[in-house]
DNA sequence: AGCATAGTTCGATGGACGTCGAACTATATC
DNA sequence: GATATAGTTCGACGTCCATCGAACTATGCT
């Protein structure tokens, strides 16, 4: 997490998908990766494509229970190393 | 300033040369498009993509003196806009 | 007018990225 | 073991983008 450059985290953030995916992730609890969950029009190896990309800037940890898995912000990781930046991406734009 | 997407906000500032322009810019002052001002290590039309990336992205103006240009930073509407975000990525990285 | 300077625009190039289908891995169920 | 299901990985394809050099525009200066 040390090496987690800001940089990084914006290039994983900067796609519409992935974006919305922080969005729905924001309350910090694990999500499944089941594609109905997230309602987007795009094939399962593009969804897990997205994960991976994610996962490697950093962003989210992937929670494996037999068969299903599961995604997770990293909300405190995160917080603590990009203050206030959670908060800018996910919904507090009109607050 | 209406249509600025955030997404698009993001796939301007993911970019480690426009990043650290507008960490540059964070002060709010108009600053020289001169590229000694920046200290980049990138010919001068590259400079300039960057620059127009950044207007057309809605995070910056440009304001012309003659034959000096000068680019400042859109604080107030970004702010507006998406609270947070700016501070959230300008130099509170690793207080 | 002539020349220098500041900055942009254009065309080309190489690399990165989003998307997909198909193949693959691993767990669950019968 | 056989089959089904959840999710990943791989290879290909097309598009976007950062970079550069050269040409261009426009202002200032002599």
């Amino acid at each position: 997490m040390e090496s987690v450059e800001l940089v990084d985290v914006l290039k994983a953030l900067a796609d519409p998908i992935r974006l919305r995916m922080i969005q729905q992730l924001v309350d910090g609890d694990p999500h499944s990766k089941s594609s109905q969950f997230w309602g987007f029009e795009i094939q399962k190896s593009t969804l897990a494509h997205h994960f991976k990309t994610l996962r490697e800037a950093g962003v989210t940890r992937t929670i494996v229970e037999g068969r299903n898995h599961w995604i997770q912000l990293r909300r405190a990781e995160l917080d603590a190393k990009f203050p206030g930046l959670i908060d800018a991406l996910t919904g507090h734009t009109t607050a």
